[in-house]
RNA sequence: GGGUCGCUAGCUCAACUGGCAGAGCAUCGGGCUUUUAACCCGCAGGUUCAGGGUUCGAGUCCCUGGCGACCCA
């Protein structure tokens, strides 16, 4: 509307009769006039309601109305003298009657805990989370439509599994009564995707549902949402390229700025994003050159020395990557991409060209907080077998964030996965940092909770 | 899992060392034909998260539990 009548005078009526839809949010009652501002998903409309042009009845009708009524009105467009864009209504119907009282009108809902179990009344009440979840859309559309330009090809995969993997972390468990089978929801994609690449799809990509079963907290929510992305005839080095393009074009799109503001901290996130080794970070942070192929009573000593607590039974490649962990990362602002891990933390990671010890794999972080993980795929299939053998004893020895082999990925393996790259992006985390929270639970329109005490509530 | 803090009217918040539980907004009644969080007058609104204890007296102090936030593991 205000494209096509912003122009109007002040005080000036049109000839233009136009029907409106929307929700009550503000009434200014006058008298024999009525004010109010009607809301809906494009933005607001004031409605001008004199009762010299709808009559008594119908005026003392509109006065009835209460804030969060959803009401459908009809007039001609007009400005007022103060300058305000108006429908002055001629005849009016209430849609919906909202029982239940509005939150105040200036200070919205800041209980954190009614704004998450009650997300319809947050949504009503505060401006800023309908701006969080339209900041969600536009870089979830915005994904998808720079992988669909780059020939990608989305699928869907199962969520049930019969055995998790593709991550370390705990899977939730459930079962099937028919087949009287255990199953788990999956805790990654990444090996029902790489199977596609087996099967000739060279470009694929999903964007789904992920379970973890650990605890919550400002970074976790148990279900969550993780794009992976796979592309034959490629390697880690191309997925540093996609992903800062991704990330930088979805702030673009979001916000209009590929500049983005978290808790005061701003950070550019146009590409391209320095990459650094994991080793010379470490020695950069810790003042400490290490290596995941020296003695192990050297790298615990290095831990010692760092301050960096460790357990008995860690291998080198697991001292190597908590003394990064616990020195580097979280000192670092970004955007920045952490290149070549160690081969042992990461099963499913080709090992890297100049190096035995180390795999093709990055992280991309930023302020401190991993956004994505990828590599060049292992695509060995005895290799892949031996990787998951050892996992397999780290699951036997009691680690339960540890998974065992798969048997048909690796047949899947054995019938040839080109080389490949593939990228992992916490969705909720870039949303997070687009939008400039600083809670996983702003980025879930419903995340999740311990249950309400029954009879809290009237 | 541990520590700290919080929970008072529908919403946002007050209530000094223990001493009559309040305000603004919303609701309800009255006034007002150009308002913008409209304004003015008036009424009403409470299991102070729950349970127990100390006290002449508890929103306030103590204990247990619930939910949440933050920090730590």
């Amino acid at each position: 509307m205000l494209e096509h009548w912003g122009g109007l005078e002040a005080g000036v009526e049109s000839d233009d009769v136009v029907r409106v839809a929307g929700r009550v949010v503000l009434l200014r009652r006058q008298g024999k006039l009525t004010f109010a501002t009607l809301r809906d998903g494009g933005g607001t409309i004031q409605l001008f309601v004199s009762r010299a042009e709808i009559g008594d009845a119908a005026h003392a009708a509109f006065d009835e109305l209460d804030l969060g009524d959803w009401v459908g009105a009809e007039g001609a467009v007009m400005k007022t003298r103060r300058g305000e864009l108006s429908v002055k209504v001629a005849s009016f119907t209430l849609l919906a009657k909202a029982v239940r009282a509005l939150p105040d009108k200036w200070h919205g809902l800041s209980d954190v805990d009614t704004r998450f179990r009650q997300r319809y009344v947050d949504l009503i009440a505060n401006d800023e989370a309908r701006r969080v979840f339209a900041v969600r859309s536009a870089v979830v559309a915005t994904l998808r439509r720079l992988l669909h330009e780059r020939g990608y090809v989305e699928v869907e995969t199962p969520v049930l599994h019969v055995q998790a993997g593709g991550a370390a972390a705990r899977p939730f468990e459930t079962h099937h009564h028919a087949l009287d089978l255990p199953l788990t929801l999956r805790i990654a994609l990444e090996l029902h995707l790489k199977r596609l690449l087996v099967g000739g799809m060279e470009r694929v990509f999903e964007i789904g549902r992920v379970f973890r079963n650990e605890g919550l907290s400002t970074r976790h929510n148990p279900e969550f949402t993780m794009l992976e992305c796979y592309e034959a005839f490629s390697d880690y080095t191309d997925m540093m390229t996609l992903t800062e393009e991704l990330v930088a074009e979805c702030a673009r799109v979001a916000t209009g700025s590929s500049v983005v503001t978290v808790d005061d901290r701003a950070v550019d996130l146009t590409p391209p994003w320095p990459r650094r080794t994991m080793i010379d970070l470490i020695e950069e942070h810790a003042g400490v050159r290490v290596h995941p192929a020296a003695p192990i009573a050297e790298l615990e000593a290095a831990c010692d020395a760092a301050g960096v607590p460790r357990e008995r039974g860690w291998g080198p490649g697991k001292l190597v990557l908590e003394l990064y962990e616990k020195t580097v990362e979280p000192n670092v602002v970004g955007p920045l991409f952490v290149v070549d891990y160690p081969r042992e933390v990461s099963p499913l990671a080709r090992v890297h060209r100049d190096d035995p010890a180390l795999v093709e794999r990055f992280e991309a972080v930023v302020l401190g907080r991993e956004l994505a993980n990828a590599f060049s795929e292992l695509n060995d299939p005895i290799d892949q077998r031996e990787r998951f053998e050892a996992q397999a004893l780290l699951a036997a020895a009691g680690d339960d964030e540890a998974h065992g082999v798969d048997e048909d990925y690796v047949r899947a393996l054995e019938y040839g996965l080109p080389p490949c790259g593939g990228l992992g992006i916490g969705v909720d985390r870039l949303v997070m940092l687009i939008a400039g929270v600083s809670s996983i639970r702003e980025v879930i329109l419903f995340p999740h909770l311990r249950p309400e005490v029954p009879g809290s509530d009237d």
